[in-house]
DNA sequence: GCTGGAAGTTACAGACCGGTAACACCCTAG
DNA sequence: CTAGGGTGTTACCGGTCTGTAACTTCCAGC
């Protein structure tokens, strides 16, 4: 039973990506290495060739998450290339997006939860990800001629990490359901100034 | 060893009281009952007569951070009564106070996060909690006379939850440290409509 | 002082966890 | 054909988890 996400490739790659679809759904501390391996249609030993320990393969798994979301960013230079106030209303546009779904929230944010331990491995990749994320965000309002880029970066930051964590607490039909609204007029807002 | 919560109680009160410490700082799935009982200086035994499960016991505890939730509010009414722009403003100091301790933030949200499946009791809990927290933020923007009422304290809400789980990935030196600002500003905006 | 119930103690069941050892297998590169 | 690396299989280790059984101890109310 290969199961869903488990076609033919290799068996690192199929690991990484089962490992990241679990741990979305059930939790970094919800999920088994054996249950992982299973799903990928490989088993325990060949994970543990790949990977030293479950915190590695957890760290690779933000590892890739963090990389995919990089390649976000690049679509919305390619989409709307040098329009920067395009590009932020395109990002309003997929985080909205990640609200639609019956999405876990972010998977960053959640093993942030998840993993207590201040010193974990994983806590590293999180922060620079958080933070690569935020520079991005402020450099797209200040090139987009807003005055006072990081306040309205940041504004923008947590509403939508409060929307993402409040729909896993009452679900999509809450507040998280104006976020477009909210994030628009904001940047409506600041552009007035 | 009764050990920092635990002086001379009832042991149910002490194991409530350590589980909701325990669980805050260590996340629900990364203690076990034997420690929490350790620490609430009884034992496993006394913790299964009092609790049907360790499920229940999560329950309780979110109640009773419910409750307390609850007597803030109150709070509020007793420091400015009939004053409700002023409970507002309470509101933000209060919710910034959230922000500036070392805090693992929402112990509610935080729970949503780690109880992956959908059915599990907290969640009743948890929803209803966050439910009643909109409607009474709702009541008091009304009541403060804002027109767009349900709106502004949308934003709040999520403004405050994407703080308090920023915190737990970037540190309080993070986005959320321009929590008040944001929500002051918001305010304002909104009473000038 | 006696009694009854609450609390403590010890031991255990059964499951699951992360991680490893030893060995058989297959498939491809030379 | 052959050698060797990647993979699969099975069994296991020691630890931890929730939850229970059987028994003892303590203490307050009568």
């Amino acid at each position: 039973m290969t199961d869903g996400v488990a076609e033919r490739s290799r068996p690192r790659d199929r690991i990484l990506e089962t490992a990241q679809d679990m741990f979305h759904k059930h939790g970094i501390k919800g999920v088994g290495v054996d249950a992982i391996t299973e799903a990928a249609g490989t088993n325990k030993m060949t994970l543990y060739r790949h990977f030293e320990s479950k915190d590695e393969l957890i760290v690779e798994c933000l590892r890739a998450t963090a990389a995919k979301a990089s390649r976000i960013w690049d679509e919305f230079e390619a989409r709307h290339p040098g329009d920067k106030l395009a590009q932020l209303h395109a990002w309003v546009q997929k985080a909205s997006e990640l609200l639609s779904a019956d999405s876990r929230g972010c998977d960053m944010a959640n093993a942030a939860v998840e993993l207590t331990e201040t010193d974990h491995p994983a806590r590293r990749v999180i922060k620079e990800l958080k933070e690569a994320q935020r520079e991005k965000l402020v450099a797209l309002c200040r090139d987009a001629g807003i005055g006072q880029a990081e306040l309205l970066a940041d504004t923008l930051s947590l509403l939508l990490e409060g929307a993402r964590v409040s729909m896993q607490s009452v679900g999509a039909e809450g507040p998280s359901a104006q976020f477009v609204r909210m994030a628009e007029s904001l940047i409506a807002s600041f552009r007035a100034r």
